[in-house]
DNA sequence: CTGAAAGCGCTAACAC
DNA sequence: GTGTTAGCGCTTTCAG
């Protein structure tokens, strides 16, 4: 069916490796007669020769290829803007250096040596990378470099791994100071529900809490779904908190809707505020103030150092981390003091 | 380096092929004796044994894994929600059927084929395949089934392309219908500036046109920024309009923006719709009235076909057109008629 | 300057 | 039941 370069050296006339040299080598080894050149790359073009990079892959053992470990991709759109941005920094430094980049379908746990050592990708790059022991031994078995994104780096992490993150705790803790400053005396940090044990909640939860604890601010946590449909319970209840700290963008925007529906004024009557901030924020109403992680840099750092080990480089350091800013914008201000002030009304 | 079915066999006392055979052989072919398969496995657990899968591709010349082209995919984050929407959809089907995904940095258009054809992917989904017809004769050269995503045929797009995408012209129409219901009598159709060329834009921008012509309501363009900032200037100057029909939800996005910037109230003062209703629509303010392409549906669809193909299918038909819907959200209502109603002051 | 030949790791007839 | 063999298409010594 296609065209090899057999077919290309038997229609002009030359042997296989005359026109491999012709038309793939590289400078010095082509040492091939101008004339016999031309022949070549015409016979080549006439019979539409395209090179079997599979071939290739298999004799040089690299594939200009790097793969993406990401578990539920599918639901992109589902999940906040900061993964897309996270996707395109990975993809942006990897098509700078002509690398291709393949999504894998979600691995079993127990055969993710195999998947990633099937000789399709050069190194894996794996986002949010769960914390469970079991996965070490399989990951140190893969024979490609493999650095994970976006995940901190838990105790007894391999070290033959690269992590790189941002500091979640650093994070928290802007928040935190930002509602002090703002005068806040009790917040509520909101956990999404299915979501607790992800490390970058499980981190940022444990990061907030030591920040009000260190400040003397009031700190509880609720767990709520998604959507945020918890908050008009919440509200009617009449809680002492006044302001949310939600774990994500996605659920704090999830939470300005909510307080929109019920009438809640934001951030007259709560202060909300997330961690990512991404140019949604900017969208949402009020504007979302939020933590930023600067997340291009981090997805092109992990990027950039993964190509670096597929070339052979001894990665130096093996934890990355990347700190945290706080955009403030809209969604916080000073609450209403001590103050008796009447509740809006609670409507359903 | 890596250990082979060569290395396993040895180890196991046995040949190659019965190695191959216990390890990844499919039902009838696996005539081996039972103790001997258990030599086999044990051995190729121990020696941690994983396959080829580059190897396997060259002997059987096929992946499992799918190419998506995709212009500007470094900038998905900048883009409307609605691609990344799509790229769930074809990630589902795909992951659903075990395939791969590898999306291919930017092409050259002198070198589309070789790139498609390079025998690491079994068919090609394109995404916005742009309608310059330099690009046929590549794509019809390419080894490897392809299906436009996401782009209309144009008049004479190669036949063994198959096309998936949406009824543009419908869509605008309906815009156009609603609009006329709710007593508006003049419409600016927003393009964006670097966009004007791209068929959604142009399709979008004629169905518009064409609709408004034959319901008798003033129709105009305008081209402005991503951002919008044009539009200031626009109210600025007294416009006739009193609705906006942006070609796409993020420049609709960002005209609330100016809107909101520049005191003009949506939709009391004007109304705003835009293409492509994804569930970001529902958190603008107000939430913006939308054409709704079922784009996930689309991309299945489009992967489905495709996968079809690889599997020997011809497809039928080659164009597959979807309807588009209307959104009604909160960013439309009657125009405030012909009375005279002193507008906001500009404030800038 | 040019070509022959040896694999890369795997599958699939086809023997025995 | 099990092994031999012939490639898939390419790169790369190594001879001429």
């Amino acid at each position: 069916m296609a065209v090899t370069l057999k077919d290309v050296a038997e229609a002009a006339g030359v042997s296989i490796t005359a026109v491999s040299k012709v038309l793939h080598g590289s400078g010095k080894s082509v040492r091939i007669g101008l004339e016999t050149q031309k022949v070549i790359r015409e016979t080549a073009e006439r019979l539409q020769y395209y090179p079997s990079a599979v071939a290739r892959s298999l004799r040089t053992g690299t594939t200009r290829t790097v793969g993406l470990v990401f578990e539920n991709f599918g639901e992109l759109s589902a999940g906040p803007m900061y993964y897309v941005l996270m996707l395109d920094g990975v993809a942006r430094e990897l098509f700078r250096n002509h690398y291709r980049l393949t999504i894998l379908p979600e691995i079993e746990h127990s055969d993710v040596a195999p998947a990633l050592s099937d000789g399709r990708m050069d190194g894996v790059i794996w986002c949010k990378l769960p914390a469970e022991t079991d996965l070490y031994p399989q990951i140190r078995r893969t024979r490609v470099p493999v650095v994970a994104l976006n995940a901190p780096a838990p105790e007894n992490h391999p070290d033959d791994l690269v992590y790189v993150f941002c500091d979640n705790d650093g994070g928290a803790r802007l928040v935190v100071e930002h509602l002090a400053e703002l005068g806040h005396a009790q917040v509520l940090f909101v956990m999404e529900r299915g979501e607790e044990e992800t490390p970058d909640a499980t981190a940022r939860l444990s990061g907030a809490k030591r920040a009000c604890a260190e400040r003397g601010l009031g700190f509880e946590v609720a767990t709520w779904s998604r959507e945020a449909w918890e908050f008009a319970d919440w509200w009617r209840a009449g809680p002492t908190h006044t302001a949310l700290f939600a774990w994500n963008e996605r659920v704090a925007s999830e939470i300005l809707k909510r307080c929109r529906e019920t009438g809640v004024s934001v951030p007259g009557d709560v202060s909300v505020v997330g961690f990512d901030s991404t140019p949604y924020c900017d969208t949402t109403s009020p504007r979302l103030t939020a933590v930023k992680q600067p997340i291009l840099e981090m997805a092109g750092q992990a990027t950039r150092v993964l190509l670096d080990m597929i070339e052979g480089t001894t990665p130096d350091p093996r934890l990355v981390v990347f700190p945290c800013s706080l955009d403030v914008r809209d969604s916080t201000s000073s609450p209403r003091s001590a103050e008796r002030v009447p509740r809006p009304v609670f409507s359903k």
